[in-house]
RNA sequence: GCCCGCGUGGUGAAAUGGUAGACACUGGGGACUUAAAAUCCCUUGGCCGCAAGGCCGUGCCGGUUCAACUCCGGCCGCGGGCACCA
């Protein structure tokens, strides 16, 4: 009998589908084709498990698809620009593109040996010119189209390292080469008028079917669509030219419960005051920190009374004090809001901490006054009972107030009804090296002029040096300088580079025809759009999936892409992480010390894990048996480490286990069976190796199985029923693993595959039944094993390449049982169960299950007052 | 702080309103072997019981239903995102 040797077997099927150009995607419109897409991966140099679940995955539906008579494209790319590579640079010297190009080809060399069915001849990386002149290109298309304006920017400021940092590199608000505190500071950049989509984008997400309805939701809220109220406070002693105070609320029933009105430190009559010392000296304060959201909405709220009032609209004696308060966000509405503690919680913190009223609009229905503890925030759907309303029934919806209190204001002129966004114009400068170019020029006559098409690729230099902190491409001596492309004069360039969300944005429509000369070619775009599943994580659910749906709609406006491809992914899978358990130790001063799992020893005695450190022996451990080993250890009591719950595996906690070491033990194969099997791939999957090595097993398995059919007498009968088991066996197989696949469900898939083996070697059935079974096991097992599903294949005959080979179908008489069993429950708990022939009318069925015997015995005698029968599902008996 | 998820045996999980624990891992027992490894077979949610069998059980509390892991409300814990990480 041989061996399992996928050392040899994976080499050698590769090479054969080389050889037949077997995953070369063409254009065949004879065909239907399906376009199958993982997010790119960023060239980090190593490979980890998330990237071989990530992959195979991928490629599971790409084989299996390509089965079903599909022209397949299944492409792979590098998403190579970005930080990690300046950082490389300054921390170990080099150069950012030979760092990021070696990462691509160490990468792609530990890629290869998986077995994927990717079309290599579409490779590219977003940091190759080819690429990113095009992407230049776009962005003239888009500057000329009206897609991009140039404003003020709020960004992370290193007054050290005299740099803009981003949010990663500011740590507890300092940041984290300097150690200075960092400041919020403006700066004029490009953006992208995403924006000017918000409702287009919103509204789209209704007809993306196949995406996961958290990630809709999540998009949904981040576009943050709100109805509310703006209106306009006449000041009281505010300086020239602030006669009014513009604000914004999505709240305008709880205008009788406002005691004071705040603005942002950025809002300009903050930046009026600033004149003050003490107001400037306030500002300065909320300054400090970072830009991101959970830094400014988490620092403490604290509050400057700038003296000014403003007369409430709905009673023009009463006046409100004007704070400047941190937690204002200029961005958000009018960057200035009138509080109401009692209904919000931020407003509530703030006005118990300054001593600010806190006045109730509306109680609980059938509740009473009474003062309050903490924000009443009931769901706008709620019926609520106002004590200081002014529009509509004193009892209503939340919704219901919002809507009276705008008719009130618009009825009355003090304010109209605005429906307003939370999403933000997309900022694309970077004043970073490592990015795509922004292909424009500063004229002193001309003012910002794009590159003329002809001079692209703007080129990025490579003579740059990442001793200082900076923007190298700022400091270059000559880089910069150039001709003005309108009159001629010299000029300089635009020394910003592109966010690196803008390379990832329009890769997919790249892919479909990698090597023109313009961005995409309209009949390539045409065949191949739109992406018919697109896989990647959850991490990327609302920035990435956006900014391309954004994109998508930018190039169908510039041409470059066909209307049908405004949503450019059709269907959207979201897979979980990778995780592992973490071994810890401690060392003298009690801090955590990491170890690898390859350095750690692991069992279960009586089902309890323990581990210990592999140190420090003499003996050559991998000649002792496991039970030596624990004796041994036990004995010597070697170090014993914590076993820390899972966590997505990651280089600190050094939970690694490199996809490398398993493919060298145990085969591609394996590694993919096992990153499929167990647990469902939206859910994070727990890396274990008895779980590999079991995978390992039952590939085995399957191997000698494969060996003991070949043996078979070619006359040899089976059992009575051996055949006819057989076949509905087969068919049943086929039904569940297509099922598995088509919906994603690998693992179910899989365990359908593992039912079906133990069937299969437990069969006494004839020759021809059994080769014609293990033939369907093999087409089965191809998208996630396909190594040894050829050789299967080979072995028992089939004909060319199983890759090549169409998907089994199950016939469907063969799916259908003649008889079904049915529980039956008393009162909702099971305590039976009858056979009956499947389509038995329910009032047979109802007999039938009365006069059971462990029925009647159970009832003992109790009438029954009804009885419910589901057809072919369960019967329920109350009493 | 805000938005979105997730929580089922010793472990990964299955069941999406209808028999909770399919399929695996681990553990226990056995066969084969001089012995071990490998392989194969049986067994494996908890409690009570000699057994037949019974009771309990899907993070916690409450609700809807003939029937709830599944739907609704509240809580706890963990994870993802928060616009310059990719």
């Amino acid at each position: 009998m041989s061996r399992y040797d996928p050392a040899v077997i994976e080499p050698k099927w590769q090479a054969a589908w080389d050889r037949a150009g077997a995953f070369t995607a063409v254009r065949d419109p004879s065909r239907p084709k399906y376009y199958v897409l993982e997010m790119f991966p960023y060239p980090s140099g190593r490979i980890h498990m998330g990237h071989v679940r990530n992959y195979t995955m991928g490629d599971v539906v790409a084989r299996y698809k390509a089965a079903c008579g599909f022209s397949v494209l299944h492409p792979m790319g590098w998403d190579a620009f970005g930080m990690p590579a300046e950082n490389a640079a300054m921390e170990r010297g080099g150069h950012p593109r030979d760092w990021t190009y070696g990462n691509i080809a160490d990468m792609k060399a530990q890629m290869q040996p998986l077995g994927l069915s990717i079309d290599w001849s579409r490779e590219f990386a977003t940091c190759d010119p080819e690429y990113y002149g095009q992407q230049q290109a776009l962005f003239i298309d888009m500057l000329a189209a009206g897609l991009i304006t140039r404003k003020a920017a709020v960004v992370n400021w290193d007054p050290v390292d005299m740099t803009v940092l981003a949010n990663e590199q500011v740590i507890d608000g300092k940041g984290w080469r300097s150690g200075a505190a960092v400041e919020r500071r403006e700066l004029v950049q490009w953006f992208f008028k995403i924006s000017d989509y918000s409702e287009e984008l919103l509204s789209a997400l209704d007809g993306l079917k196949d995406w996961p309805e958290k990630v809709r939701l999540m998009q949904a809220n981040w576009i943050g669509k709100s109805r509310g109220l703006q209106f306009a406070f006449q000041t009281v002693a505010a300086p020239a030219g602030f006669e009014r105070l513009e604000v914004y609320t999505t709240r305008p029933d709880t205008l009788m419960g406002a005691s004071f009105a705040a603005i942002s430190p950025d809002h300009p009559l903050a930046k009026a005051l600033e004149t003050d010392p003490k107001v400037a000296a306030f500002v300065a304060e909320c300054r400090k920190g970072g830009t991101s959201a959970e830094e400014i909405e988490t620092a403490e709220k604290i509050g400057y009374d700038t003296g000014i009032r403003v007369r409430h609209p709905l009673d023009p004696a009463w006046e409100l004090p004007v704070w400047i308060a941190n937690f204002i966000l200029m961005d958000y509405g009018t960057g200035a809001i009138f509080g109401c503690p009692g209904h919000d919680q931020r407003d509530f913190d703030f006005a118990r901490k300054y001593g600010l009223p806190i006045p109730p609009v509306f109680v609980a229905e059938g509740s009473d006054e009474a003062a309050l503890t903490e924000a009443f925030v009931p769901m706008k759907s709620e019926k609520v009972r106002y004590v200081r309303g002014f529009a509509g029934n004193a009892v209503q919806t939340g919704d219901e107030g919002v809507a009276a209190a705008i008719a009130h204001a618009e009825a009355n002129g003090y304010g109209k009804g605005v429906t307003k966004f939370r999403l933000r114009d997309w900022g694309l400068s970077r004043q970073r090296y490592w990015g795509c170019p922004i292909p424009v020029v500063h004229c002193a006559t001309c003012g910002v002029v794009p590159e003329k098409k002809e001079n692209l690729p703007v080129e990025l230099p490579y003579d740059v040096s990442f001793d200082k902190p900076g923007n190298p491409l700022d400091r270059h001596p000559t880089w910069a300088a150039t001709a003005c492309p309108q009159c001629g004069a010299p000029a300089k360039r635009e020394t910003d580079t592109m966010d690196t969300f803008v390379d990832s944005s329009w890769y997919f429509a790249r892919f479909t025809a990698p090597r023109a000369a313009t961005p995409t070619v309209a009949e390539d775009a045409d065949y191949w759009m739109n992406v018919d599943q697109y896989i990647g994580g959850i991490e990327h659910a609302i920035l990435h999936l956006l900014y391309s749906r954004f994109f998508a709609r930018a190039m169908v406006k510039t041409g470059h892409l066909p209307q049908k491809a405004v949503e450019p992914f059709s269907a959207l899978f979201t897979q979980g992480m990778v995780t592992h358990e973490i071994y810890r130790s401690r060392d003298a001063q009690g801090r955590s010390v990491y170890h690898l799992p390859e350095d750690v020893l692991r069992f279960n005695i009586k089902n309890e894990a323990v581990a210990f450190l592999k140190v420090d022996h003499q003996t050559d451990l991998s000649e002792l048996s496991e039970n030596q080993l624990q004796d041994l250890l036990l004995e010597a009591a070697g170090t014993p480490v914590e076993i820390v719950p899972s966590a997505k595996m990651s280089k600190s906690k050094k939970n690694v286990v490199d996809p490398m070491n398993i493919i060298a033990s145990f085969g591609a194969d394996t590694a993919r069976w096992f990153v499929m099997s167990d647990s469902p791939p939206e859910r994070d999957v727990e890396w274990t190796s008895s779980g590999a090595e079991a995978a390992f097993k039952h590939l085995s398995r399957v191997w000698s199985l494969c060996d003991r059919i070949g043996q078979m007498p070619a006359d040899h009968k089976g059992d009575g029923d051996g055949d006819a088991d057989m076949a509905k066996a087969t068919a049943r197989a086929i039904d569940e693993v297509t099922k598995g696949i088509e919906s994603f469900a690998f693992n179910k898939a899989i365990a359908s595959l593992y039912a079906f083996t133990n069937t299969l070697s437990r069969a006494n059935a004839s020759t021809p039944v059994m080769k014609e079974a293990i033939r369907t096991l093999a087409r089965l097992m191809s998208p996630m094993t396909p190594h040894l599903a050829e050789e299967i294949w080979a072995a028992q005959g089939g004909r060319g390449l199983c890759a090549q080979a169409p998907w089994p179908k199950a016939d469907p008489a063969l799916l259908i049982d003649d008889t079904v069993t049915l529980p039956i429950q008393i009162n909702g708990k099971r305590r039976a169960e009858i056979s009956v022939p499947k389509d038995m009318p329910a009032t047979q069925v109802e007999k039938l299950a009365l006069a059971d015997e462990d029925v009647v015995r159970f009832l003992a005698g109790q009438p029954v007052k009804r009885i419910i029968v589901v057809p072919g599902r369960i019967i329920n008996v109350v009493v």
